[in-house]
RNA sequence: GGUCUCUUGGCCGAGUGGCUAGGCAGCGGUCUGCAAAACCGCGUACGGCGGUUCGAAUCCGCCAGAGACCUCCA
């Protein structure tokens, strides 16, 4: 499959054409959670984002190797917080529990949530925990090339030194003196030659429980460092792509470039990429505005905002019935538009198996492949691919009416394509009914009351027959008459 | 305050100089004992005011509103 992928590179702030350092093979980084509490829908959207990436690439015939880290050692609180208390280790106290316990929660539920929304998982997950003294190397080649200062068991990052050898603020358009002029002070910032300096290791205050020797001090890596480390270690001192969301542009991603720039001399991201923000009631949705909703909420329906659950399905089609580049509003008349949408494509690719060939085709599909293709090449444009699923979707019914015909040839093919799409690329799963297990004895059961209902139905027993259909959809089963007989599924 | 982005029909969301996505909801119809589902058909929207152009939702300017980043954040 020789696809021309084109993405949008926030470095350049527009789109290029895809080309791999190496020949067939992508090196694709992205920033993964803290793991200090529950995973949220907005957490959902770069897993699932560059999920699709990962899947897409893989399609395409690249190899890919997908890094995405789990931020485990925890950073500096803002200022309305106790100063200088480390993120996971604060949650510790609160909950009575080892800093590595908690880690070790949150890292699970959030596994359990990526594998329930059908994110495959990363090929290398490296955590920042395991890679201290990596982060060490990297601090000592920084402060060799001159580009960090120690104070008091800290060091520190010199912006200004590096911006008068290099760019600092290139990703996120800004320029340093901008920044000095709009910086704002911060407690424990008076160790640092200038407020935009950050801190590469910090020395760990007593209370302070994660902390891990080095020669500077008893202490603990600063945030960005980790990122730069071990994107470098798996991927080399260049590679493609590295993603995350648009509110890790600044500072984050910025110092990370600052950092491998400062160690390495040059660059090692080719390609930036940024997913764009999750809106509820107009704003974003984010831990620390307390106004977000956990993945486990929206799959069980527990939250006061929420109208009913969403399956985990349904959140994955409403994330990618939008651009990854643009916001999402959230809402539960979005969501349940979601998933009536989700049902109607899904039951769509079901309704091809039940086609019957013909010895021609009356319909010609091949401009819908090319156009979904098409999107997805266009930096990864997926609502444009669904919506052209859709228009297949009204095709594949109008064959199920009796109103088309497709060959047998052509419906091999068409099958073929929907699977690469609905399942490979786009990462849909069928949920409910075919997953659920003890499905035989369902069937038998469910199949038994249905000959019932016939038989009253032939006997226009009305009453019986509505019962039956009534209280089957009562307990969660939806039956359906159709010319053809009566299906049936589980809601 | 600085930097940047956005404003599309009832809702969600693509598009971005002429060919007016898609989903959901709604309306009308077909089918059906009824219902559900399915199918068919229908809606000409792009914040306001100017400008450029044969032609603008799409480019430019101004105004209004919303948001993001500047501090941890996906």
């Amino acid at each position: 499959m020789e696809n021309s992928i084109v993405i949008y590179n926030t470095l350049t702030r527009k789109k290029e054409i895809f080309k791999p350092l190496v020949e067939g093979k992508v090196g694709l980084y992205v920033c993964g959670p803290t793991v200090y509490s529950n995973s949220h829908l907005g957490h959902a959207r770069p897993n699932i984002t560059f999920d699709l990436l990962f899947r897409f690439l893989t399609f395409s015939g690249y190899k890919v190797r997908y890094v995405r880290n789990i931020t485990d050692v925890g950073h500096l609180e803002n200022e309305t917080e106790e100063s200088g208390e480390d993120k996971i280790s604060k949650k510790a106290r609160i909950e009575k529990l080892e800093p590595m316990e908690v880690v070790q929660k949150y890292m699970n539920t959030f596994h359990r949530n990526m594998e329930d929304l059908n994110v495959l998982p990363p090929s290398i997950e490296p955590r920042a925990s395991g890679h201290i003294i990596e982060q060490q190397q990297m601090i000592d080649s920084i402060l060799a090339n001159g580009f960090a200062y120690e104070v008091n068991g800290s060091i520190y990052f010199d912006v200004e030194k590096y911006n008068q050898h290099y760019n600092y603020g290139k990703l996120s358009g800004r320029n340093l003196d901008d920044i000095k002029t709009n910086t704002r002070e911060l407690d424990g910032q008076n160790e640092k030659k200038n407020s935009f300096d950050f801190a590469l290791w910090k020395k760990a205050a007593p209370e302070h429980i994660m902390r891990w020797p080095s020669k500077w001090s008893n202490g603990f890596p600063g945030w960005h460092l980790e990122c730069s480390v071990m994107s470098i270690k798996y991927l080399g001192t260049q590679f493609d792509i590295h993603g995350g969301g648009m509110d890790l542009v600044f500072p984050h991603h910025e110092c990370e470039i600052a950092q491998s720039t400062a160690s390495l001399g040059e660059e090692s991201v080719r390609y930036w990429m940024h997913n764009n923000m999750i809106k509820i009631n107009g704003q974003k949705m984010a831990r620390s505005l307390g106004n977000f909703i956990t993945l486990d909420e929206l799959f069980s329906g527990n939250h006061k905002l929420l109208q009913q659950a969403y399956s985990p399905m349904t959140i994955r089609f409403f994330i990618l019935q939008a651009h990854y580049r643009s916001t999402i509003d959230f809402s539960n008349e979005a969501m349940q538009a979601s998933e009536k949408g989700l049902e109607r494509l899904m039951t769509a690719v079901k309704t091809l198996d039940e086609l019957k060939p013909f010895n021609e085709s009356t319909v010609d599909f091949t401009s819908i492949k090319e156009k979904c293709l098409a999107a997805l090449n266009d930096d990864l444009n997926s609502p444009i691919a669904i919506a052209h699923l859709f228009d297949g979707v009204k095709m594949i019914n109008s064959i199920k009416a009796g109103k088309e015909k497709i060959a047998a040839n052509d419906l091999a093919d068409l099958k073929a394509f929907y699977n690469n799409m609905v399942f490979d690329i786009l990462g849909f799963k069928v949920e409910k009914a075919e997953e659920n297990g003890g499905g035989k004895i369902l069937d038998g059961a469910v199949e038994l009351l249905l000959e019932l209902r016939k038989n009253a139905k032939i006997n226009k027993d009305w009453g019986t027959a509505d019962k039956i259909r009534d209280e089957l959809i009562e307990i969660g089963i939806e039956i359906k008459d159709t010319k053809d007989g009566v299906n049936w599924n589980l809601k």
